[in-house]
DNA sequence: CCAAAAGTGTTTATAATACACCCATGC
DNA sequence: GCATGGGTGTATTATAAACACTTTTGG
């Protein structure tokens, strides 16, 4: 084998929509180098660790969340032999996208850490926006594709909190009354529940969980 | 820093398209481990190599193409635990697409190595056959909605070329007369040059070169 | 009743497919 | 002339966008 060894590094870009915001999880860094910066959550990969384990085990300790029934990937993988001051360290890029969630509270594992939209994030510690920019691209590539959007959603969702997740993320205006045919006329896309729920003012909306289908033949937006 | 060190190598996914049969450069091994089996090209990475700088000059290596004009990127990272018997060996993936080359010459650099059909490849050393299925879907997927199809083509080339690039890759037929207007009424996917060739038979064809468009609205195949 | 959001139907514009047809060459 | 592949025009069909309209709630 050869001499020249690397530390491995996760990063994740966790993702989520609140109140119509695309936004990500920061940490302040409390130790050199970059101490005092913002970072996206990450950490060593431990010795006998793949690197998908290792990333769901940052996301539990960052937001509490398990895998199950969220989104977690492999997004690319970063080693500019000076992208990190302490020597040669390799960062595999995840991305995770989440329901909204509370902020993270004081006292927690996770203390340093909070969310800020991506729109008026600077700059990162290490090589960390770009990472977070390969990551927001990657989400609204998919979105256009999958049926992705709903894993930003909670378990159960209304059409219009879903049309919202597109137009946060994408930053345009969709048609509802085109956008309402265009989902419930894709199959297994959207499973209806027994639930409506009222939001207040107007007619209550079905509830709906996920579906089964993961690819989104014809894509969700034209140009 | 922590003490649980990796190497770190790249691996390429080398694919072609020759006599229309979508094709892959694989090498024999001669050293342990995997000794004798077939593998994806590819090696460590050098201390002060960045990933992309260190898979194009394996890419050199093994076809004495340079990047300029052809298609390399990253594809994914594979750690698991097991992946390599002599320790831990975290890969990268890499995928390019170059014309069809002729056969590597023995007695050169890559005497062990052979272009074989995709659709013939059998099981690999190490995880290479994952990394080489990732490579294909990728590739696969990038036709879509990219202009790449074209380098997988000499500089210049007809549009019955490109056609057979579409049709070696997914294994479809496509319409030659559709096909046609599609991707010459594609701005900036084509350019036409003051050359035809004539191929035998029939009315000669114009040649065309590689235009600066790189995504495709709308997308080549639907469904 | 009115406002507001959910959801449906219908028209219209646009783009994809199928395919008839003409063009330019080799034999 | 005729076979062969290159290239264009056009009718048909499928799809997406625009928007009028009905439904169901809260006040």
């Amino acid at each position: 084998m050869r001499g020249n060894l690397f530390a491995v590094a996760v990063d994740l870009v966790i993702l989520t929509v609140r109140e119509g915001v695309l936004s990500t999880l920061l940490v302040r860094r409390g130790v050199a180098p970059f101490l005092g910066e913002l970072a996206l959550p990450g950490g060593f990969v431990l010795p006998h660790e793949d690197l998908l384990d290792s990333a769901a085990r940052e996301l539990v300790e960052e937001t509490g969340l398990t895998i199950t029934g969220h989104h977690l990937e492999q997004l690319a993988s970063y080693a500019a032999p000076d992208r990190d001051p302490r020597g040669r360290v390799l960062s595999v890029g995840h991305l995770a996208l989440v329901p909204d969630l509370p902020e993270p509270q004081a006292g927690s594992d996770a203390a340093a850490s909070a969310w800020y939209p991506v729109a008026e994030v600077g700059h990162l510690a290490f090589d960390h926006d770009r990472i977070l920019a390969a990551g927001v691209e990657r989400a609204r590539a998919k979105l256009e594709y999958t049926t992705l959007a709903a894993t930003f959603c909670p378990p159960e969702f209304t059409v219009s909190q879903l049309r919202g997740i597109y137009e946060a993320v994408w930053g345009t205006e969709l048609d509802p009354r085109n956008f309402q045919r265009k989902v419930t006329n894709t199959p297994g896309f959207l499973v209806p529940t027994a639930r409506k729920v009222s939001t207040g003012r107007g007619r209550p909306a079905q509830l709906f969980r996920r579906g089964e289908a993961t690819s989104l033949h014809p894509p969700m937006l034209r140009d």
